[in-house]
DNA sequence: AGACCTTGTTACAAAACGTTACAAACCGTT
DNA sequence: AACGGTTTGTAACGTTTTGTAACAAGGTCT
């Protein structure tokens, strides 16, 4: 947990909000930012690596906005299992899963230096009467949430592990693409328990598998960095879901 | 797949929607299925085991309230897989995960014969301009599913063979409870089948599951019929995680 | 640079779960 | 009551995934 450096953005910031699409392939669903400071007090918050935007059990007070970096969202249980079930990068809301709750359900943790902007909830709301289709925006995208979900339910339940790991690669390429990087050449922000904890394996299985892929030629992996070498083969591999470029 | 029987409600309709929470433990938020009546034409649509409301693919129009019996979600991909993400009894919502979609992602079918309330979406919405917090309703019915999707994320990724199993029954129990029934013996309404699909693993596991809860005195357990024997062993076995009574 | 810690990789053994096959119970129909 | 089809249960056997452990590669701190 490093302090934030002063040259905070490692990487470009991209593509402006008006340009991003839901991970969803529902359309373009951008969300009106700036109509939304009219009304929105918006404060920009940064998080270096492993810090939290909030915690289970914090009062709900505020969605946020991804702006730059990436961020895991975790669920735990009372016993102490714990659970990544998303990863969010720019364009991207978490927190929503919490709206109606006195308090958060979740985690939301910084996978690297990174920054949100907070929307505070009752201020949102209040937007919604101002701001044409700010509504309708928020139900649109907590139905492709969960949408979004079910996908990687039906990813989970169905695919064996080398399968999954193809499948959550071709997701993370096709996020890039759609920020305007390349979905051939990345850096993966998380680590492998991440990896693992997300995809309801062993890290050991997920390096295991990232060795497979490798030993196959589909990719090109060292570490964290990822090469795609055989987009076919990896869809292939995935079940032809996830589609890149 | 049968025709529809003419005493048709086989279980007693139980309790007014009012009185009906979410599955979610976010307090009372029963649908005021009274207020949209007067806005909304409300179809009432009955059907048998095996016949869907929708299907992925079909036009999205509507949501729907389920009014009796019990339905299984399941999201389907381009190569033939299939995995149930879900069941819904009397009281909870199916076909909003499709919001914003052209078309229906995913397929909602019948389990035993049953009955949903059509709601058409887009009175719906316009309904939400004359009836004081439906929107809001909307909006956290989005929400609560959303926390109940990632919370089976939470046990499909932490909890072995045996113990989904048992969070499952206790599951089952719970929504049994909340409808007035006995959250000690109840019928099953979904096969070996989609209960493996639903929780990641084959029917034949899901069989041997059941049978060592069995043999733990934990449930008594012949074929769809379960007795819960020791709730707090389940509980342990589950994770202490959900809650009956 | 060197020590230390975290993260990632790999090999081998063990356990969990899946596969296959078959038998029994149930359902709806005749 | 008998029939065929479907669902469920059981067991032997395989495969996949995990557990364990040892090691390697990077990063960080002094």
């Amino acid at each position: 947990m490093t302090a934030l450096a002063s040259d905070f953005h490692a990487a470009p910031v991209g593509k402006p909000y008006a340009s991003l699409a839901l991970a969803d392939h529902s359309g373009d669903m951008a969300i009106d930012i700036e109509a939304i400071r009219e009304h929105v007090p918006v404060r920009r918050c940064k998080h270096g690596a492993g810090q939290g935007v909030y915690h289970a059990g914090q009062p709900f007070q505020a969605i946020y906005l991804v702006h730059a970096g990436s961020y895991k969202v975790c669920e735990l249980a009372d016993d102490g299992r714990e659970q990544v079930t998303g990863f969010r990068m720019r364009g991207e809301l978490i927190g929503m899963e919490s709206i109606g709750l006195k308090a958060y359900s979740s985690d939301a943790i910084a996978l690297e230096d990174s920054e949100v902007w907070e929307l505070p909830y009752p201020a949102v709301l209040r937007a919604c009467l101002h701001v044409p289709d700010l509504q309708a925006h928020i139900t649109l995208a907590l139905a492709a949430e969960i949408r979004g979900d079910r996908s990687w339910m039906l990813m989970l339940g169905t695919l064996a592990a080398e399968r999954r790991v193809a499948a959550f690669l071709l997701d993370v390429a096709a996020r890039y693409a759609r920020l305007g990087y390349s979905a051939r050449h990345f850096i993966l922000r998380m680590s492998r328990m991440d990896m693992a904890s997300f995809l309801a394996l062993k890290h050991e299985t997920v390096s295991r598998a990232l060795s497979r892929l490798h030993g196959l030629n589909y990719i090109d992996v060292q570490r964290r960095e990822v090469r795609v070498l055989n987009l076919d083969g990896l869809r292939g591999m995935a079940g032809a879901s996830a589609a890149v470029n």
